[in-house]
DNA sequence: AACCAATCAGACCGAACGTTCTATCGCTAA
DNA sequence: TTAGCGATAGAACGTTCGGTCTGATTGGTT
């Protein structure tokens, strides 16, 4: 039965104006940019738009679903190659140092959708936050390996260098930004792994 | 001469005008608000507005600027009362943490219109870059009063976690966010002041 | 051959966008 | 008093917004 596809049913149309919409949406931003322009990139009509999303926010929604994919992805390949408890991390840090300095980095997709819809109510906002949580989960999970005592507070500061140094990664030099992220990281992981004698006078 | 008065000329419309701007650009986006919900909630004709400003882009340059006005005043504040080198940095950070536990806190106003205007050449990019670099040059000063060796890299981690912190404080608990980056600050000014002995094997 | 869903082409809708216009009002200086 | 000027009010500009609708054309399945 051919006909029953609904798995694998990617649709060409709906493919292209995916992949312009992600494009365009991460480089120049959400409301900037209307359906017009999408469908005309995309070569695709606007009554075939409305077929595939009801409405301009379900392609924003789709939009972030993307990334939210691709960046799970990401992950994936530095926890498939994990030796040491730490690696992982390594591996995440680095891999977000080389985004930032790829070319047509345009900072977090998430942190840029969010000063757009600040209402935490708007379908966009909640996506966003899901990710966000999604994201400091697998960072605490793989803190606790490092050092269970301290793994909330070493993940939070992981998370929060990760989003000073992808907001900043395209307002000033890329490079110098993955360097200090990448110093802040070490630092981070070589605290938490020599705090054992430390805190135990606290 | 009460006509040689081009030094302190408020005019009313135009301060109701940036004080209404200011709110709710800050508060819902810059791109999401038009005109007319300005002047209307600002209890202004249209007519005003454009006597005031030429365009909306001067508006939305003028709300940066009246932003950029009140967090160097805050800086001023936090240079004023200064005891020890380290003082005004802890006195930024706590401003700074004090800023995002506040109510209707909405992140930092320029990361957010960095979000909205990607492009480098807009007159919104560059004001927004422009504040960036004073912040940076200011810390970057203080920093070189605790430790002038590694100032630069000390006030780019500085910069870095305040981003971080900035834009996370409104998608998580304000509580937590400002507990991780002053304790972040903390252990960097800490690292700062014993590295001295340290650095010299390198 | 007949069918059906997807695509194309494009006119069309009301609303909102940023901006300009005309005209009136109220104050102050000459 | 009057001339001038900034603020007021509000209609209207043309464009773009997100979204709908009609109708023709395609291509694979039955």
């Amino acid at each position: 039965m051919a006909s029953d596809e609904r798995s694998a049913r990617p649709s060409e149309a709906r493919l292209k104006l995916l992949r312009t919409a992600t494009r365009i949406f991460y480089a120049e931003g959400i409301h900037a940019v209307g359906v017009d322009r999408i469908i005309a990139e995309a070569k695709v009509t606007r009554a075939t738009f409305y077929r595939h999303f009801p409405s301009k926010d379900d392609l924003i929604l789709a939009y972030l679903r993307e990334v939210h994919r691709l960046e799970r992805g990401m992950v994936d390949e530095a926890l498939a190659a994990n030796r040491s408890p730490v690696d992982p991390l390594l591996a995440i840090a680095n891999s977000i140092a080389q985004n930032i300095q790829s070319p047509g980095f345009r900072g977090c997709a998430f942190l840029n959708a969010a000063a757009e819809y600040p209402d935490t109510n708007h379908p966009v906002h909640q996506e966003l936050t899901a990710h966000r949580q999604w994201f400091l989960d697998t960072i605490t999970t793989l803190m606790a390996q490092v050092h269970e005592g301290t793994a909330d507070p070493a993940a939070r500061h992981f998370v929060m260098l990760r989003d000073g140094a992808m907001a900043a990664g395209c307002l000033s030099d890329p490079t110098l930004v993955s360097e200090t992220f990448l110093r802040g990281i070490e630092g981070l992981l070589r605290i938490n792994s020599e705090r054992q004698s430390t805190e135990a006078a606290r």
